[in-house]
Order: C-alpha cells, then structure tokens, then sequence
DNA sequence: ACCTGAACACCGTTCAAGT
DNA sequence: ACCTGAACACCGTTCAAGT
C-alpha cells in the first residue's frame, strides 16, 4: 500500500542525487550513498529506480521540466530567451547539466521544447538541417556555460574547490612572464568569474550573433 | 633497468586507454581491464601511472600534442584554422574529447596552445576578459561537436551504436505527427550525420561568425 | 627499476525471502 | 507493494614482498 519510507520516492531520490552531484561530485552519486542518506538497504532503491543509468537519466529528464518554450516579439529574441531558460535550468545543478544533452529526445518535456524551438527556426526560414544544427548548438552553449564556468572545479568537492582554485593559479603564476604574457595576462579571467550575468550574457550573445549573421547572409542572397 | 614488459610504458598505456573508450564507451577504461591488456598485474599499472585520475589527465592531454598554433593571413582565418586544428585532433578519439577541456591550463601544449591563441585575440583587438571567453568557447565548441556528432552515441560500445541509433529512430517515428510535426521533419538530421565534412564547417563558422559579429560591432563604436 | 600477491574498502546488481 | 539479507562479480588502491 503505502511506502514503508514515505520519503523514499523516485523524485525524492533523483532529487537527491542532483543535490549530491553538485556538493561532492557526480562520482559521489551512487546507489548505495542514496540508500544510507535515505535510511535504507541499497536494495530498496531498485524498486523506485531499474537501474543506475536511468536514475542519471532521470536526472538528465529534470531539467526539461521548467525550462519555457520560446516567446518574444521576433526569431531572434524568442531564440535569446529559450537559451536563457536553459541555462537558468541547467544553473541549479551544474554538476548534472551534462546529463540533460543525452536525453532531450528521450524525455516529453524535452520533445517539447525541441518541436516548439525547431518550429521557430524553420519559420524563420533555416533549413532542416540548419534547425536541427542551430537548435544542438542551443542546448550545447548552454551546458557548456554552465558546466564550465570558470572557477566551477565541479568534480571536487564543494569545500575543496576554493583550494583548487588557489592551486592552479599558484602553477599559472609560475610560468616564465617571457614566454606566457597573454597567459598571464589573462589568468585572472580564466580561473574566477567576477560578473556571472556578464559571463552568460557574453556566451549567449556570441552563440545568438552567430545565428543572426548566418540567417543575415542567406536573406541577402 | 629495462621494463620487463616493454609494451608497457606510459604512452603506450595512455594510448591504449583512448582506443578502448572509443571502442566500449569511457567505463570500459579500467586499470584492471588495461592490465589484464598488458598481461600483467593491475598493480603494474602503477608504476607507471600515479593512479586512474592522472591517467584521465594524460588522455585529456594528449588531444594537445597535435594542434596546430594559429596561423593564416588574417585574425578571423587564423581562428578557424585553430579550432579546425582542435577539431581534427579531438575527433581521432572522440569518446574521451571531453577529458581535453579542464586540461588546456595544465599541460605545456595546451598552455602554448593558449598562450598563442590569446595573443592572435589580443592584437585583434579584443579585452584580456573577452580574449579568455572567446577561447575558451573555441575549445568548448570543438568538444562539443566532436561528442555531439549526431548518431555518435559514444557511452556504448560500437558494435551497438547502430542497434541503439535504430532503436531512438523507432521511438521517435511513434510520435504523434500532430504534435510533433517540426520534430519529425528534423528526425533524420538529429540521428546521423550524411556529411560529416560540412557539419563541423557549419559548426565552427557558426562560432566564427559570431566572433566576428562581436569583433565589428565594437570596431565601429 | 619494475612487478607480484594478498588484502581492503568500495561499487552495481541479482535473486530469494520476508511483511 | 515495498523492503531486507546474502551473495556475486566487479572496481581503485595500499602495502609488503619479490627480482
């Protein structure tokens, strides 16, 4: 009838092993980790989840859910806005963002967001092939900026990661200034970011320009 | 003196390593399975790497050995040329291309790498913080084509990609057509890749271009 | 210098059994 | 319907010992 642990649900654990990722690292997400945390034989877990690969991949399934579809007055702000959606989504476990690249065909609420992005672009006037590139490069630039936003060192542990920052940039500072200037140059920038927004906004900007001069250069000709 | 095994050195084991994940996906990379390899001990292994996550590094770092520093008549010429070189050297082992990215800073060729790479953005004009972005979105870029390659699938082993493509392309042909008629139209485009050359052309253009959107609109201020 | 043997603390997972 | 216990086949890694 009723759970013996009412806590023990699918989403409870999926939601727990998202928390999980992002404190330790996504190697510390394992069966037997949920099942102490939960108070329970690693063997209860396989009765809410088959198996480990669909528990990633109900992790993966997650960040569809509240990710909105496109609007804005024209292509290119509705195109601007699902991108910041995604990022948004994917910005709440940064750990697991790579998950969600694997499953967007898989899962409904990633289908959903595909057709209504592939429809705006064909109505744009790209091509198959182009929509189905352009809207990959979407989802891909965002994960990327999420999971590699610098300083992130996402497959340390939480309390860890301000050390190994100071690490590599104690080996960066060490290189010969003749031979690594722009390096050096540059390192600050590299290791830490100062201004998240700036930093998203610069990513999507770039990814959205080059959209934009690509649809620019077809309606000319 | 002279290594008992000769085969087993540290580059060739390294080597190795690539050549299983591509061929069984990345969990196939084992100490165990590349000893048993080797026909020796799993704790020969050792001597020769410190442990399994300095061998992740040492695969990360060998996608650098190769990569062609920028060069080309102008700025925009020479970026592509490098993310080319990036693309080329990526794709001889694409199931391990994501191991390359937190590596560029660690090892001396990703560093000249870098440092080369900074230098062309900086004479070109760019900020030491947009300089930093806008290479590390060329590397990201690259990855992401070389893993994302459509029909790629590469957590499974090879012998069952075809099976696994055919099995997502059944899936997604069960759709109702009402609903999802973008979707359905872009199928076979989002499940392989019929030219491969002209994927990563449109790819890396695509970040070129906005590159050079960037780089003109702060020209003309 | 290079490798083995035994051992430890972990994994994911199956299968039969309990309530 | 939901969970436990015992067991199996794997991991990475340490440590002492061999040659």
């Amino acid at each position: 009838m009723s759970p013996k642990n009412a806590a023990l649900r699918r989403d409870a654990i999926v939601e727990r092993a998202l928390e999980i990722a992002d404190l330790e690292g996504s190697q510390a997400v394992t069966i037997r980790r949920l099942a102490t945390e939960f108070g329970v034989t690693p063997m209860a877990l396989y009765w809410h989840v088959p198996n480990k690969d669909e528990l990633l991949a109900a992790m993966g399934d997650s960040f569809y859910a509240g990710v909105r579809l496109p609007d804005g007055a024209d292509w290119v702000e509705r195109l601007r806005a699902v991108t910041d959606s995604l990022v948004a989504s994917l910005r709440r476990h940064p750990a697991s963002a790579h998950l969600a690249l694997p499953r967007i065909l898989s899962c409904d609420d990633g289908r959903q967001l595909s057709e209504a992005t592939f429809a705006m672009l064909r109505d744009a006037g790209f091509s198959v092939q182009q929509t189905a590139d352009i809207a990959r490069t979407a989802l891909q630039t965002a994960i990327m900026l999420v999971t590699q936003e610098a300083g992130a060192e996402l497959d340390v542990r939480a309390e860890e990661r301000e050390h190994a920052v100071k690490a590599k940039r104690a080996a960066l500072a060490a290189l010969p200034p003749d031979r690594f200037p722009n390096l050096l140059a540059c390192m600050d920038c590299l290791l830490e970011t100062d201004d998240e927004d700036a930093y998203y906004r610069f990513g999507v900007d770039l990814y959205v320009n080059g959209v934009r001069a690509l649809h620019a250069a077809q309606s000319t000709v």
